[in-house]
DNA sequence: TTCGATGATCGACGATCATCGAACATTGAC
DNA sequence: GTCAATGTTCGATGATCGTCGATCATCGAA
């Protein structure tokens, strides 16, 4: 009853909002690092449906969802299929060489 | 009554057996962060008794515990007295620029 | 040896989290 | 309009977490 988004996907929150430990606790989570770690991957953009791992759809979604609510990613709808990829260079604005660092912690 | 530790203080990891997700899961709390940015000051070493903070004893421990098995400080005990430090160069040669990074990006 | 100080540990509690299946909303195709 | 596909939301579940007070273990001092 109360007015839905009238925007079609969901919200990603200014990146200026983010608190750091927000963005950290996003990120210390096996799973979502994974993510994260995916899109960081020079493809870039990346199909909801290419994202495959061993977890519910609906748990998939919840992760998104936290990452999005991080600053870290953002999703971009094009019909019923749905994009995710990375906020590079707004995460990079706003938390100078963070994202860079943890990737590269990541890989060794 | 079975063989406890030996050795005086609490246990500390190597930092090869740390996992990055456990490092950004001990940052990933407010409380842990303040007090990893305390013991950053140039100061260095910490007495325990001067981390004071709005929370419970046992709740500090509890802290500094986790703090510790993430490989981020280390514990040296002086009779009743403990002091507390970073383990700065040792998580810098695991984690290359992580512990910087976040503290600069903490601190704007 | 007894005592006080200092941290660590224990047990309990409420809150949050990761996970799942089911139901829902939206969109394109028929 | 009906249908299938896609991703979100809901409700429930165990597990983990942050917090506390109480207890314990260790050490120096009296």
């Amino acid at each position: 009853m109360a007015a839905r988004n009238a925007s079609k996907g969901p919200e990603h929150p200014r990146l200026e909002d983010v608190e750091l430990v927000t963005l950290l606790s996003a990120l210390a989570e096996p799973t979502r690092l994974r993510i994260v770690c995916m899109l960081a991957e020079p493809v870039g953009e990346r199909a909801w449906k290419d994202i495959d791992l061993p977890i519910a759809q609906s748990t998939l979604s919840h992760h998104l969802k936290i990452l999005r609510n991080a600053g870290l990613v953002q999703n971009r709808t094009e019909g019923t299929r749905c994009f995710v990829s990375l906020r590079t260079q707004e995460v990079e604005a706003r938390f100078p060489g963070l994202l860079e660092t943890v990737l590269s912690c990541r890989d060794h």
